[in-house]
DNA sequence: GTCTATAGGCGGATAGAC
DNA sequence: GTCTATCCGCCTATAGAC
């Protein structure tokens, strides 16, 4: 992709309308919802009028797909780079860490982390362009707990063996170097891992935890005992 | 509350179209999610005129609130009759019970679960009178897990010293009788529980887990190991 | 690329007659 | 309790001029 100042004006001048409706639209997001997400609002907001708005997103769902692909891949690159600030360390801290920075990210961007994570928006389905970025902090757990497993680190979690070939199914999809026990461990941690942010976010934990942030701690903690990773 | 034979025809009457509107409002819930329910639309469905909704409910909120209120209620209903067909069983399998009936529950009624576990309603708090009905699945647990401290069945799960003085102030709140490591890991599964059930039902489990019920019900006996239950 | 204008809808809520 | 009528607002999307 070319930068800035080789393109011509007229792209830049593109690139920075489509930065700012999608801003607005995030805007409009955190008022009310994606469901109600509506280009004409953009489009006031932005003193443009509706019709303009379509040169850039075709339709309604373009931009909302727009917004969760962006989301995806503010999560991702959030989870990335807390694991790249541990390079070497033991798996577990990196565990933590990437936990820590996925509940980080939601407590910041709440409607963005609802878009991606809360109930689905009616009449909206996602097309498959936005599979590769929903699967940046999934894939990242599987390099963590690959690290550990080629160090030799990994202790194998509990199996039924009702459930040993679905969970050689998964490790085949997603990590065939993996135990197919790991890999099951860690599909169950990763829903585990989002039911407490979730809990947190949508307001169950009101009334019930004060203290969330060393109560989420320790709950990752346990999560990563339950994937067979050593204690860092 | 008298029955519907005492009462007057004007009351039973009253009672039916309030059932009639929750019905069709739950339907549109389906189709088109909460943020969009309608009151002009559930009238049309009807054959009612919007303004004569209004009788029944005075705002499109107060329709919301009830639905909520249904939803909980029917979640906990479902949760404590699947609890009391096992009378007297080990507290583990009460617990598989009850999180299987959750989870079918949620599988039957995914517009109703997302309403409650989901996303917030944008513009929409929710009053204090949907508290009682949304504590209902928590306080089975509660008692699934007092029992087995009564009968001397319980293991003390691991808590940091730093958590020690909020899970002192959980138990106090919830369950004074039982250790607070108990309730501080409770809590945590309980979370964990949602986490899987919503993954499974918001579409984050497609192209990963195939065998659900099997996978689910293997997470749920790790939950319930964690919070110190005896393998039923 | 942006504008005006338009088609063809939708919503919450209230007043006042019956 | 239900009706009509009304206020005042909102939306997606397109056509065609500039």
């Amino acid at each position: 992709m070319s930068s800035d100042i080789t393109r011509g004006a007229r792209a830049r001048a593109r690139t920075e309308i489509t930065a700012a409706i999608k801003d607005e639209a995030r805007r409009q997001l955190a008022a009310d919802g994606a469901a109600k997400l509506s280009l004409r609002a953009v489009a006031r907001a932005l003193g443009m009028v509706s019709s303009a708005l379509y040169r850039y997103f075709p339709s309604r769902d373009d931009l909302l797909t727009a917004l969760i692909i962006d989301a995806y891949d503010s999560l991702g690159e959030a989870a990335e780079s807390a694991d790249a600030a541990l390079a070497g360390a033991p798996p577990a801290r990196r565990w933590s860490a990437v936990c820590e920075a996925v509940r980080r990210w939601a407590l910041a961007h709440p409607h963005e982390y609802a878009l991606i994570y809360g109930s689905p928006v009616p009449g909206y389905s996602a097309p498959q362009t936005t599979v590769p970025p929903a699967a940046r902090v999934g894939l990242l757990f599987l390099r963590i707990v690959g690290d550990a497993h080629r160090a030799g680190e990994l202790s194998a979690p509990e199996l039924p063996p009702v459930l040993r070939p679905e969970a050689e199914r998964m490790a085949a999809d997603l990590a065939p170097e993996l135990p197919p026990e790991t890999v099951s461990a860690l599909v169950a941690a990763w829903a585990q891992l989002f039911g407490l942010v979730s809990f947190e976010l949508f307001g169950q934990f009101n009334r019930v935890v004060e203290e969330r942030e060393e109560f989420f701690r320790h709950a990752v903690a346990r999560l990563a005992d339950g994937v067979g990773l050593p204690r860092g």
